[in-house]
RNA sequence: GGGCGAUUAGCUCAGUUGGUUAGAGCGCCACGUUUACACCGUGGAUGUCGACGGUUCGAGUCCGCCAUCGCCCA
């Protein structure tokens, strides 16, 4: 819409898809985005928690997103030099994943077909078409970010703070290769991480085994029994355990069950009873023979491993649980990760991993097993334990419930598997961390959030960066293996090298300069190999070629995706060679002052960005860590694109707008509550919407019950499905603040209308009318509180304070009463000086939060009153983006006036309320009287002309001597009577009805204080002014009860 | 199993340090198209504040326990 159209012209609802497409190409163009450093100025930085370019945008982000342009607008508008910094994540497994499968499915292609190259390819294609999606996204909501500063966690300046980053932890030896047991995903064929997987229970068995004990003498057991969830695992069995002492552990297991036995509620304690009385027949049936197996295995007992002709140890440790099982536990330290724990403490046992990484059998079996699944060599293994006797299928297996772990990405259940990992030692680096948020320097908000971040953070366990993935940072480390002592081409090792970092290691092969820019690590861990690790500091094709012509080989591995986002904050900003667009910029903006994000990645990113961020920069990144709410379905699910009941903000925006999607979020981002958020369907073909359910949220059509038409959703795949018009999904929860825009619209419409012949100046104070002088206290008083509430993160303090002064101050009373005012020739200038500030400043107010509306209104208001203001008026900014935040004035604030305002506001309920109450049509002319003190009469006069204008109600006369007419509706208010005259209009026995119940109801309170005061404990022991305060308000209100039994007695006579 | 949060009107949620008669929006009922706005106006009805116990003169608010739901960690 042009701001030509004159205000008359305005369409009557606001028409925020016009005021989107024409303000922030106009916002953009002027570069109020972007921001460089000012020394002059102090700067306001955030970095965007970057979306991954996996999707599009869900309402989570929108919810993220708006509660930082919030803030950036009001920092802006505020005079800092702010800088919102946006970007994208690669997200490694997520998008590799979901590249592979759409290949999979659209093309029947593998990532083995395409190729490390032609598969990383496929997946930039992907990311530049997800990251126009979602800065387009971004971009229509009205962020505000940086977008000349856009950075991917793959793109140059991000890959040099990686490979930097890498480079100086591995000098220092925080970065180390080990063995480690890692969930590894046979499908995806890569290791995942522990917060990469869920546990699901699913229907399995417990097998019973028997090992034959190698030459048992006289009076020992020949056989040991064990059991498993998985017995194809057996055949990496490296020992069999059994408790130290079986006696004191059974009797502290059966000293835990008979505490918690004293403790459990009714119903759970015969089945504690029931494991104490096994304990008892364990004692009495196994103990003394697991006693003998411990005996046996301190002397160096051997058992027979079946179907591996192995001999293994049987070993005393305490992870064997004399109450559970036979008593005794197989140790497969590659398979699992209590058994590779009891490997740590027996290291002589050693460790053998069976599984290739496709999940089939390697050669570490026997050949028959070789190359089967895991399913298959499970069978095969159950039915050759059988065939030896060692096994019955009768009495040895039982069902069982199992736990087990599942990838998150292919959904498809992890095993447990020893690899070689690259690992960060956590120790110091989490420590450092820990202490930012214990000593204050990052502040978490809400606070109760810290704990999990500590605790987390306390476990400081090591963490594994690689993946077996082809996108990602490559681990930019060269290595070379040899079946010798020692490598081929010579070396000169020296103590310490001259940076003060241990065990410098050069290699002849590379020049002096040359091995400035590398480090050296000697691995001889695995008997007779020796690997070289060399670390490349950055690309350097000379060395690269060196490396690879010596027999040299790169890492096949990426970076973990944390890893890059653990240095967001400072490799945005140009850490540690800034290109020449960043140059100062980290000095300028770092640390940043506020991160905000949701509470699932405390600990991912927040905490490993703290600790990055203070190795590399030596400095904290950000001063406080804000954690916004979840948004939640109808059901109180977290919402997500598998589940179906996501929401897409474009269709929020395409039917309720912009600005109606970031205050509706603001409004209901409140410091202790998810949100919860019923979806619909909004039927394309009739409009109506239809509840989203559990059922029909996955359905790839739907038919709609109003019109009968069908339209489809997301799951939509079959051509004819497609083909149908798409049901777009959205939730009733944004009709407030879309009804809230149009409030402001309308009244910014009045607002223009009315100031054709503006004429600037300064109000004098003795100008001001009493609204004029209670708006501008009001609006003060609102102007302290939302910039208060912002500066704490109270979103929903701020959205609501202004809700309430928008609607139901300046609209339903300021624009009411100053509309007589706009009419008349003497009144017009200053009510229009006084409207045209006002609203000025509540726009500047809603700006962060309704950033298009308040700008479309802005331009049109500085088309009539360019100059503004009614202390001095000035030239309105140019936009309102870069107008200044509304200051809080605290000489305007005036309790007489707002409690002399608030009287005014009773009577004119009152009198509203009777009319109602008799049926009395709006049009009918009705007169009053108000008895009340002198003093309240003499405020009440001055608004003698708005009872008029906004109740229909003539004044007859206010003061102690009002009489009631003798046909009236009365209303009792404290310390004040309001009479309405109704002769030929009252309804008597209505009225008499009517006013029985509030004398009812006024007696009940009367009852409830006296007796309240009766209460000798109350009248001694509280407060005096709490007691007075009651005594005072009981006095009252059985002067009100009085008032209206005469009331009820005059009707009486009357009738 | 451990930790965190929630439970207030039919629905979605506010409710500051305990202190008059517990609020809002939607929905519902009645009236109303008064030249900013029916995405509106005026008025109205609706609550054992999850259960039980405790502290207190006084508890939606503080403490304990239980139930239900959700999230995080094991």
């Amino acid at each position: 819409m042009s701001t030509d159209t004159t205000p008359s012209e305005l369409p009557k609802q606001y028409d925020h898809a016009a005021a989107q497409k024409r303000w922030y190409p106009y916002w953009e163009e002027r570069g109020f985005f972007h921001s460089e450093p000012d020394p002059v100025r102090k700067p306001y930085a955030i970095v965007i928690p970057p979306p991954n370019v996996t999707g599009a945008l869900h309402l989570g982000h929108a919810l993220n997103n708006t509660l930082q342009d919030i803030l950036i607008r009001m920092k802006r508008m505020q005079g800092f030099e702010t800088l919102w910094m946006p970007g994208a994540d690669h997200a490694g497994i997520a998008t590799q994943a979901v590249v592979e499968r759409r290949l999979l499915q659209e093309e029947k292609l593998s990532r083995h077909d395409l190729g490390r190259q032609g598969l990383v390819d496929r997946i930039w294609e992907w990311k530049n078409d997800y990251q126009t999606r979602i800065v387009g996204q971004l971009k229509r909501m009205g962020c505000s970010c940086d977008w000349a500063r856009m950075r991917f966690t793959l793109d140059e300046v991000c890959a040099r703070a990686v490979r930097e980053t890498f480079f100086q932890l591995f000098r220092e030896g925080k970065i180390y290769r080990g063995k480690r047991l890692v969930n590894w995903d046979t499908y995806l064929q890569t290791t995942v991480s522990d917060d990469e997987v869920f546990h699901e229970p699913v229907k399995g068995h417990f097998w019973h085994f028997s090992y034959p004990v190698v030459s048992p003498r006289p009076g020992e057991p020949t056989h040991i029994t064990i059991a498993t969830t998985r017995p194809e695992t057996m055949l990496g069995d490296t020992a069999v355990a059994v408790h130290p002492d079986p006696a004191i552990a059974l009797k502290q297991a059966e000293k835990e069950l008979r505490r918690r036995l004293d403790e459990a509620p009714a119903k759970e304690k015969p089945d504690l009873q029931k494991q104490l009385d096994e304990i008892e027949r364990r004692r009495r049936d196994i103990l003394p023979s697991l006693e003998k197996l411990r005996d046996m295995a301190r002397r160096g007992t051997k058992l027979e491993l079946p179907l591996t002709g192995r001999k293994i140890p049987l070993i005393v440790d305490e992870w064997a649980k004399p109450e559970l099982g036979s008593g005794c536990v197989k140790i497969t330290p590659a398979h699992d990760q209590n058994d590779y724990d009891v490997w740590q403490r027996h290291t002589e046992i050693g460790a053998i991993n069976i599984l290739n990484p496709d999940g089939t059998l390697n050669e570490n079996v026997r050949e028959k097993y070789r190359g089967l699944t895991v399913k298959k060599a499970r069978e095969a293994v159950v039915s050759d334990m059988e065939q030896e006797g060692l096994y019955n299928p009768e009495t040895d297996c039982e069902d069982r419930e199992i736990d087990l772990a599942h990838s998150d990405r292919s959904k498809t259940p992890i095993e447990p598997y020893l690899a070689d990992q690259w690992f960060i030692k956590m120790d110091e680096l989490s420590q450092t961390a820990m202490d930012a948020v214990t000593d204050g320097r990052v502040k978490i908000i809400p606070e109760r959030y810290a704990k999990g971040y500590l605790d987390w953070l306390g476990e400081k366990r090591d963490w594994p960066i690689g993946r077996q993935l082809w996108w990602g940072h490559r681990i930019p480390v060269w290595t070379k293996n040899t079946g010798e002592e020692h490598l081929g081409e010579g070396v000169q090792r020296m103590n310490e090298d001259s940076r003060g970092y241990p065990g410098k290691t050069t290699l002849r092969i590379l020049s002096e300069k040359e091995n400035e820019l590398v480090h050296v690590q000697d691995d001889t861990s695995d008997s007779g190999v020796t690997h070289r690790y060399v670390c490349v500091q950055k690309p350097d094709a000379s060395i690269e070629a060196k490396l690879k012509d010596n027999g040299y080989v790169q890492e096949s591995d990426v970076l973990d995706t944390w890893f890059s986002s653990a240095l967001w904050p400072h490799s945005t900003l140009g850490w540690p060679e800034p290109p020449p667009e960043l140059k100062d910029c980290l000095k300028y903006y770092y640390p940043t002052n506020v991160l905000i994000t949701s509470r699932d990645i405390i600990t991912l990113w927040v905490a490993r960005m703290v600790l990055m961020g203070l190795h590399n920069v030596g400095e904290i990144p950000f001063h406080e860590v804000f954690i916004h709410p979840k948004i939640l379905d109808g059901y109180g699910e977290g919402m997500s694109k598998s589940k179906g009941n996501g929401v897409d903000p474009i269709d929020v925006m395409d039917k309720f707008g912009a600005d109606s999607l970031r205050f509706g979020l603001a409004y209901l981002t409140t410091e202790t509550q998810d949100v919860r958020m019923p979806v619909e369907f909004e039927c394309p073909h009739c409009g109506k919407l239809i509840a989203q359910t559990k059922k029909n949220r996955v359905l790839p059509w739907i038919e709609c019950k109003h019109c009968g038409e069908r339209f489809s959703t997301q799951w939509a795949e079959k051509p004819e499905d497609k083909a149908l018009p798409r049901g777009a999904v959205v939730s009733e929860r944004f009709e407030l603040a879309r009804n809230f825009c149009n409030k402001l619209w309308n009244a910014s419409r009045f607002a223009l209308m009315n100031l054709d012949g503006f004429d600037p100046g300064r109000v004098a104070d003795d100008e001001l009318y009493v609204e004029d002088s209670w708006l501008l206290s009001r609006l003060a008083t609102v102007t302290e509180q939302v910039s208060e509430a912002l500066e704490q993160y109270r979103y929903a303090d701020a959205a609501r304070t202004l809700y309430d002064f928008a609607w139901d101050e300046f609209c339903s009373f300021y624009v009411e009463m100053v509309k007589g005012r706009l009419q008349d020739d003497v009144g017009r200038m200053v009510a229009q000086r006084v409207l045209a500030h006002a609203l000025d400043v509540l726009l500047r107010l809603l700006h962060p939060m309704i950033p298009f509306l308040t700008e479309d209104v802005w331009q049109r208001l500085g088309r009539l009153a360019p100059e503004r203001g009614i202390d001095e008026p000035l030239p309105a900014a140019e936009s309102i983006m870069t107008a200044p935040w509304p200051q809080c004035d605290p000489m305007r604030q005036d309790p007489e006036i707002e409690a002399q305002f608030a009287r005014f506001q009773e009577v004119l309920r009152a009198v509203r309320d009777i009319r109602a109450r008799q049926n009395v049509p709006p049009k009918t002319p009705i007169r009053f009287s108000v008895r009340c003190e002198a003093d309240v009469a003499e405020l009440l006069a001055p608004m003698k002309p708005y009872f008029s204008s906004m109740a229909g109600a003539e004044p007859v006369e206010f003061g102690p001597d009002a009489t009631a007419p003798a046909l009236s509706a009365g209303a009792t208010l404290p310390n004040i009577e309001v009479y309405v005259d109704l002769a030929g209009l009252i309804d008597v026995e209505a009225e008499i009805a009517s006013k029985r119940r509030e004398a009812e109801k006024i007696a009940g309170f009367i009852a409830a204080k006296e007796k309240k005061l009766s209460n000798a404990g109350f009248v001694e022991r509280a407060p005096a002014e709490v007691v007075q305060k009651e005594r005072d308000s009981l006095k009252e209100i059985q002067n009100q009860l009085a008032a209206v039994e005469q009331v009820i007695e005059r009707l009486g006579d009357a009738s």
